[in-house]
DNA sequence: ATTGCGATTTATAACGATATAATTACGGTC
DNA sequence: GACCGTAATTATATCGTTATAAATCGCAAT
């Protein structure tokens, strides 16, 4: 086909497209695109796919067409012949209301997932069903491309079975299962070890820790790294028993406000959120206890949240929104194709 | 599990994949019940629909069949077929940074969306496009059945907009438009206006009060009720200039501080958000000055977070879950069909 | 027996995309 | 000019569902 003849059939195209126009102001399709180019709506598909069997003059003009005429393929039609959903499933359990943290995981994810055709849908995890359900549900029923879940757990139920049935997920924390999986996570470890370091080289003698709840991995990861400091110093410790971060923080502040007004009281608290944090430094202040003399506190800050706290904290920092993008990231390579695990794992430093 | 064992079990999964094919393992589909039940697809179709042409007895046995092989309908073609997408979109605002407003909305709509077939898609905007982007392409490509949106102003182009395309919608706070629209908002006229007749019978003398963006409607609510009850006794005044309850934290704090440092200064504020009432705390804290004495502060709360901060500051609720919730049903009752504008109005007490 | 009718059920055709197989066009070779 | 191979395009079938139209059945009325 000479060049003449393309710009003929670009200028019939265009008087067709104008004339079209008038008749129907409904939503484009591929068959919109190919009687506009005067081609079959297959060679419009595979032109808009770049396919090398087609003509780059071809692909070039159908490209201009679909796009002055504003055409977006149908979600629902792809889906349905491909398979692919364009989704990537969050999994967010109700109880992490810690603040933000859903917030910033989800910020972190869409923009991960901006310029894409992947789009964010949430699926709640109903504390009356096992918390393996819904992960199940949208890997049986091809609900989703990829799914990501956080709180991780030792012997994670939801990773064995993703990766039994080799179904691309990512999740916030990590297993200690032999098998090595997609995660991104935060050196807990670290965090508690530093913070424990921090709170002894400022003069606490006792220190107390608040843990997640035992079944979450990143619970024994803060235990570890906090044991391992109280036991290099020689230091006096606990555990904080009966509570945990997941408390309702009432609960919480009530706990240490009883521990505060015992005797052998611990003077250097650890803690792994801000709500709880902020419940000892409520504690402190309830018995008059000067925070900085009496009380010293690290908390893991999350937010901009304690900047804006009196008397100042000393926090360590953990950013879940570059998470929630790192996890989205990850997710993104592992569905493009297999890539290989090592690659797929991350561990923020603190 | 060792590694071999999930390698193992890895393997057999595959297997079974492929065995399973045409088997009875694949994804069940209208076609599978029809095999079973020895119905025509069609038939089965409208037995699951209900339709009353179909005998009861057909319609229980069919229901039967699928429930026993866990059939569900396969979501992209419906869409397709149908064109209801089944989809509820939430399109947040990136800037909507407080605190967990959005997770308390997500938590109230999805509770609200709970057994029903909807989806909830997070549809983030990008602060370098215009506002109305995001509401226009879900519109006009047909993502979503409705549309969730928050921060409405007083000529808001979103509701326009969806009003004109008689498309489904809810947004958190409302316009002032002539033409009636479904929204939820908040009372922030009497917010205001109760909490500065709180801070005047504690003794203030001269109020402040921060107000959003003014763009927002509630903004100009808030405003409202605040100059309303100034007026009303006869007191000073005065409204944050320079900065928003959108502004960065530490830009809120260094201004008040500054303000705080200077003749004349207010001595009651009003917080529309738990940041900016901690930035107030923090300034009076930097000055030195005592809460409840020297300065009084009256914030609106939204989560729990100020049952645990000393000292305890006054607070007037806003139920961000249930303002979700609310929303969730009202759109979902919109969708079902046209109902009246006047049952999808929502205005939450203070 | 034939017709008609209501009650059920079924066949067919779409929705909009893509994978697969088939077709056409074109230049070069003998 | 017949033949071939490559490049480019097109036809057909299909994903799973539902709307529409058509067909079947049993039974009563003629």
């Amino acid at each position: 086909m000479s060049l003449d003849d393309l710009k003929e059939k670009g200028r019939r195209a265009k008087s067709e497209r104008l004339v079209a126009r008038s008749g129907a102001d409904a939503k484009p399709t591929l068959k919109t695109v190919a009687e506009l180019t005067g081609l079959a709506v297959t060679t419009v598909s595979r032109a808009l796919a770049d396919a090398p069997q087609i003509a780059l003059e071809t692909r070039q003009r159908v490209r201009q067409v679909a796009a002055d005429i504003g055409y977006l393929p149908d979600r629902a039609a792809q889906r349905l012949r491909t398979g692919r959903t364009n989704v990537i499933s969050l999994v967010l359990d109700p109880h992490e209301e810690i603040l933000g943290y859903a917030t910033s995981m989800i910020n972190g994810l869409t923009e991960a997932l901006r310029g894409t055709a992947y789009h964010l849908v949430i699926t709640p995890h109903f504390s009356d069903t096992p918390q393996i359900e819904p992960v199940r549900h949208i890997m049986r029923n091809r609900m989703a491309d990829g799914i990501v879940f956080t709180r991780t757990e030792p012997g994670d139920e939801r990773v064995k079975l993703l990766m039994e049935n080799n179904f691309p997920f990512i999740c916030h924390g990590r297993t200690e299962l032999a098998t090595a999986h997609p995660y991104v996570d935060y050196d807990n470890y670290s965090f508690a070890y530093q913070a424990a370091k921090k709170l002894i080289a400022a003069g606490a003698s006792k220190l107390s820790i608040i843990l997640p709840p035992e079944r979450f991995t990143f619970a024994h990861h803060l235990k570890h790294g906090f044991m391992t400091a109280v036991r290099e110093e020689g230091v006096g410790f606990e555990i904080a028993k009966g509570v945990t971060l997941d408390s309702k923080s009432d609960d919480i502040r009530d706990y240490v406000f009883r521990r505060m007004g015992e005797p052998e009281r611990p003077d250097g608290y650890i803690c792994g959120g801000e709500v709880s944090a902020l419940a000892v430094m409520a504690s402190a202040y309830d018995h008059s206890l000067e925070l900085g003399r009496d009380i010293r506190l690290v908390a893991k800050q999350t937010s901009g949240l304690f900047d804006q706290i009196r008397p100042r904290v000393e926090t360590i920092y953990e950013d879940l929104t570059e998470a929630g993008f790192l996890m989205g990231k990850l997710l993104l390579k592992r569905i493009g194709g297999p890539a290989p695990i090592h690659e797929l794992q991350a561990l923020q430093t603190v």
